[in-house]
DNA sequence: ACATACCGTACCAAGGTGGTACTGTTTGCC
DNA sequence: GGCAAACAGTACCACCTTGGTACGGTATGT
């Protein structure tokens, strides 16, 4: 239904809370109640940024989570692959367990192209929005611009 | 998972073909047969694009579907929007049956400014894409420039 | 030792998705 | 008139994903 899950929107705001305190290191209880989310599910979410390595956690009484990366660098694009996964807008370009292509129309799918093309350029959007920007509140708007970039993709 | 479900992909080949043979009258069999798809399939989402005024219908032998609009005028995202209804990135401006807003943390909340401008920038990037060029199968490749129209959205 | 807090995995209910079936209604044609 | 083609509407079902919970294990500071 094209809209990101609630999971991933935790995810963010987990990072986001994070790296507001950078450097520091925060229980996963902390954010929880913070949101007044579930604390099992900031937790889940919290394993799956560290093992993407967008955050760092530290173990036993006195750990949690911090966030000590730049978050000039750090995407949301990122952020959103590392919690949803690799991803396309349609499965024109997925493969299968064996590699072989999953749609079987696909040389002659008059919206592949289309897609594709959109698939990419919502990745940029992604892609072009910092942690810093996240993080600061402000909103560097993405537009989108017809033409700017014409490719003929084979 | 972000990505638009099989049913609306259906819709766009079963336009893309009648906008292809545009004023002429096309049985749901053949579109279905031609994209080698379930036929209950292709004549349940060609009902919808009906009910949404994208295409017209003729009952009775010799029936079928039609387009007989201006394919430069109607939009990718008019299409999306048919076939999809309503949708938002995330939860945070849906409101539920009384109006209600959905997301409880939502004044506080650091990433709804952001989602907010990435759901118009999609939306804007399907509303640029038309008919037409579906048809046609060109690709107008709509890309994302940052700062382009940085807006404060209050 | 003990409490804190992350790690891993498994589990479950609910909702959405993809697909099918069946009955009704309209219309062209013999 | 009768029949077949083709859309209309609705209901149904299996499957998968999602949101959320539970629990035993491990590391660590006091």
């Amino acid at each position: 239904m094209l809209k990101i899950s609630r999971l991933t929107d935790y995810g963010l705001l987990a990072t986001v809370y994070l790296a507001r305190k950078a450097g520091e290191v925060v229980a996963a209880r902390e954010i929880a109640t913070f949101y007044h989310l579930p604390l099992p599910m900031i937790t889940k979410v919290l394993k799956t940024l560290h093992a993407g390595g967008i955050v760092q956690s530290y173990r036993g009484a006195g750990g949690g989570y911090s966030f000590d990366g730049d978050a000039d660098i750090v995407t949301l694009g990122q952020i959103i692959e590392t919690l949803e996964g690799p991803w396309n807008l349609v499965e024109c370009e997925s493969v299968d367990e064996s590699g072989h292509a999953v749609c079987s129309i696909r040389v002659a799918c008059p919206s592949r192209r289309f897609m594709f093309g959109i698939n990419r350029a919502i990745k940029g959007a992604f892609e072009q929005v910092t942690l810093a920007e996240l993080t600061q509140g402000t909103m560097p708007f993405a537009a989108i611009k017809k033409q700017e970039l014409v490719q003929q993709h084979v």
